[in-house]
DNA sequence: TCCTCACGGGG
DNA sequence: GTGTACGTGAGGA
């Protein structure tokens, strides 16, 4: 028997062989084991006893070695227990066909369990996790005899894989789709190697040398799902050269195709993947928000939702909230439905019409205000989820009849909106992430209290100190998990989602912050302006934090949820409407801290859409209002305004701003097809298409705005765009009107008579 | 004036 | 392997 210490990285499913594989890196950094384990998957089917007894002599007659049971279950949805037939198999991998197959043959039957990742089933049976420390005993064979882990994903500071985990980087030089690469740079550790793509045979080679002198942990590359590992391996598949990217050499790489969906309210479009097996593959540019939380945040995702590593950096954090509700519900014993069969209860006409209410948003007081705080509630709705203990079973769970006091939303509310008004948050119990709760909240309570640690560490750390990178990024992987939790329960197709759970959190969450604005009246505060989950408050002679604190302690006290002081505002300006001066919109605004730092929402230099130097442009006369000391001070910015905006002007019209500084970059809502009106985005598009460059909907396209006709030139088409094309006029519209966003609060006017010399 | 299309928000 | 809100603004018919 031999004990071996270390870090999990993988575990997955070979075909055709019992129990699963798993990749343990020791301790010691030096040492990688590929180890078996026996683990027993099972699915549960229910339905009338007949219908099971048919499925049982099915399953008996096949050839594949199943083990058949019944036995009673929980499921979610129902205080009755649930008569299940459990169908085991030894072998993970066969495990999809031949439920496949079984719900093909017996669709009318209702299955549990039956879709779950096998790192799931493992996290569930033995505690695991990527990343974990385990302890394990390995027999001569090399299958674990037993494992323990040494550590939970909760772990703030876990023993650090750190320079033990090695790292491979290769990078072509240069887009893939916009031009044809001639060379790979690969990087491991200080050594680092310029390739050449042509010929092939010394790069494949070279690259298998590579391979094996650093035998990688983790394969990070640019444009490796799209481009580079497909094109290695159709390489060497064609000359006959091995190249071992796999460090499993029983498994081949595995294929994901593109694909374009819908989240978020936008179309998203993913990449083709290429999974390896014994080490991580992961490509930046196809990774979710790889840009926003790096390999520590994935690492981090990997942790709390042990699912592995490869797919939680390509999967969206909807998956991941999915899959951490999932393992709550195995280790609770609590069925999985496959796929979601939980329709919505039908709702009466009047139902309807109060159904589907958002966020409390207000509008603000136009114009510009000094000594502003803003106080957030923090991750609000995960927050409401957990301290009411809304999840989709407890949601319709009738609150106490005897109750039937009127609440601001009338008698129609759903009963959980009732229970708000009958339990005073502050005075409620539970939502304590303890025995008892719902799933979700269950779920939720400790990814919220991880983050809030996070957090608190992040504000007790000098800003020089080497953990505060690693600590920002984890608490912003833990930020989308938490955001797209809420989303999830009122996602048609969640396995634990109900719409009637994500209206009470809405419900709820106006209720909250109505609350606090009573409270900040009570308190003598002016509320300026109300959005979901913040608050906008002034108040003669408020203007340090200790002013505002007794606001923050009482709304904490009448709400029950935490709430932070985001700032207190120098000055902060709410924008009117475009289209009417008159009418306030809720988030467009800019401001300025105490501190010096800038606060802007809805406006030109936030958009995705809004040209590099339109952005620039505007930031520097944002960043020139910053430094006003004082609102009062505002005012003598606006001459170095007007010059700033001058010599933009001018440099515009001499031709001196770099093309690329023009471009737009939109992102494609649709097939080229099925525009109705071709948009500037799709003219581009159907340029590319003409030279054979297909863009799928999710897609971005980069282009100039030209004059004459489509009025656009695609910046990835073969030939360079004529500078004297570019349509300076439509560039100058914009230039204006992003510094009549800045200047609209100062009162000047006539911006564009700014530019005239 | 109406229609279509693209983007943001969270921290 | 997944969140089909909702409002604003822009541009063209």
């Amino acid at each position: 028997m031999t004990e071996i210490t270390g870090w999990l990285l993988d575990v997955y499913a070979r075909p055709g062989e019992e129990g699963v594989i798993l990749w343990l890196l020791d301790e010691t950094g030096s040492e990688r084991y590929c180890l078996r384990q026996a683990l027993p998957v099972a699915f549960h089917a229910a339905g009338p006893p007949a219908r099971l007894r048919q499925l049982w002599r099915y399953l008996y007659h096949r050839p594949l070695p199943v083990s058949l049971s019944r036995g009673e279950r929980r499921e979610l949805f129902s205080d009755q227990p649930l008569t299940v037939l459990t169908v085991q198999v030894t072998q993970p991998a066969a495990q999809p066909a031949l439920f496949r197959e079984v719900s093909r043959a017996f669709p009318d039957l209702t299955y549990f369990d039956a879709d779950l990742p096998v790192t799931l089933h493992h996290a569930a049976h033995y505690g695991t996790f990527p990343l974990a420390r385990l302890h394990v005993s390995v027999d001569e064979g090399g299958w674990i005899q037993e494992l323990e882990p040494l550590d939970t994903p909760w772990e703030l500071d876990p023993v650090p894989v750190g320079e033990h985990l090695r790292l491979l980087t290769l990078e072509p030089d240069v887009d893939p789709a916009h031009a044809a690469p001639t060379r790979v740079l690969a990087r491991a550790g200080r050594a680092s190697y310029d390739l050449a793509l042509q010929p092939s045979r010394p790069l494949l080679v070279n690259l298998r040398a590579i391979l094996e002198r650093h035998d990688p942990d983790l394969l990070l590359t640019t444009w490796g799902d799209t481009w580079l590992l497909p094109y290695l391996i159709e390489l060497s598949r064609f000359s006959g050269l091995p190249l071992p990217l796999n460090r499993d050499p029983a498994c081949r790489p595995l294929y994901r195709p593109e694909r374009t969906y819908f989240a978020y309210g936008q179309v998203i479009y993913r990449g083709q993947q290429v999974y390896l097996f014994g080490r991580w593959h992961v490509d930046a540019h196809n990774a979710v928000l790889y840009h926003d939380y790096g390999m520590e945040g994935i690492l981090e995702l990997g942790r709390v939702t042990s699912l592995p590593v490869q797919a939680v950096a390509r999967l969206s954090p909807g998956s991941g909230i999915s899959a951490m509700q999932m393992l709550t519900a195995l280790r609770e014993g609590v069925l999985v439905p496959w796929h979601k069969q939980q329709a919505e209860h039908f709702k009466t006409a009047r139902e309807l019409l109060r159904a589907d209410q958002g966020g409390l948003v207000y509008q603000p007081v136009i114009g510009l205000h000094r000594d502003v705080a803003e106080i957030d509630f923090i991750s609000m709705y995960p927050s409401i989820m957990a301290r009411f203990n809304i999840s989709p079973e407890t949601v319709l769970k009738k609150p106490d009849q005897n109750n039937q006091s009127l609440n601001r939303w009338g008698s129609s509310a759903a009963p959980a909106i009732q229970a708000l008004n009958s339990f005073p948050p502050s005075q409620r119990e539970g939502g304590t992430g303890g025995m008892g709760d719902g799933l979700v909240p269950q779920t939720l309570q400790p990814l919220l209290d991880k983050r809030i640690t996070l957090k608190q560490r992040l504000v007790e750390l000098p800003a020089w100190h080497p953990k505060r990178a690693a600590y920002k990024a984890r608490a912003s992987a833990h930020k989308w998990l938490l955001v797209t939790c809420f989303g999830y329960l009122g996602y048609k197709n969640a396995r634990f989602g109900r719409i009637e759970a994500h209206e009470a959190v809405t419900a709820f969450g106006r209720e909250t912050l109505l609350r606090a604005k009573e409270t900040a009246e009570d308190q003598g505060y002016e509320v300026l302006h109300l959005y979901v989950d913040g608050m906008w408050v002034r108040r003669p002679g408020a203007s340090r934090v200790a002013d505002f604190q007794p606001l923050l302690d009482e709304i904490v006290e009448r709400t029950g949820l935490p709430v932070a002081l985001d700032g207190i505002y120098r000055w902060v300006a709410f924008l009117p409407s475009r289209l009417d001066a008159r009418v306030p919109v809720p988030n467009r605004y800019f401001g300025v801290f105490q501190d010096g730092s800038l606060k802007m929402r809805g406006i030109e230099a936030r958009r995705q859409d809004t040209p590099l130097w339109i952005v620039q442009v505007q930031q520097a006369m944002l960043d020139r209002l910053a430094k006003a000391r004082s609102a009062g001070e505002l005012g003598e910015t606006l001459p170095e305004l007007r010059r700033l905006l001058r010599k933009a002007g001018l440099d515009l019209r001499r031709g001196r701003v770099p093309l690329a500084s023009l471009l737009v970059s939109q992102k494609l809502s649709r097939e080229l097809d099925e525009y109705r009106v071709p948009s500037p985005a799709a003219r581009a598009a159907a340029q590319l298409e003409a030279v054979g460059k297909h863009l799928r909907p999710g897609q971005r396209v980069r282009f100039l705005y030209t004059l004459g006709e489509p009025g656009v030139y695609a910046w990835d088409l073969p030939d360079r765009p004529n500078p004297a094309t570019v349509d300076r006029r439509y560039y100058r519209r914009l230039l204006v009107r992003a510094a009549e966003t800045v200047l609209q609060p100062l009162g000047a006017d006539e911006i564009g008579l700014w530019l005239e010399t």
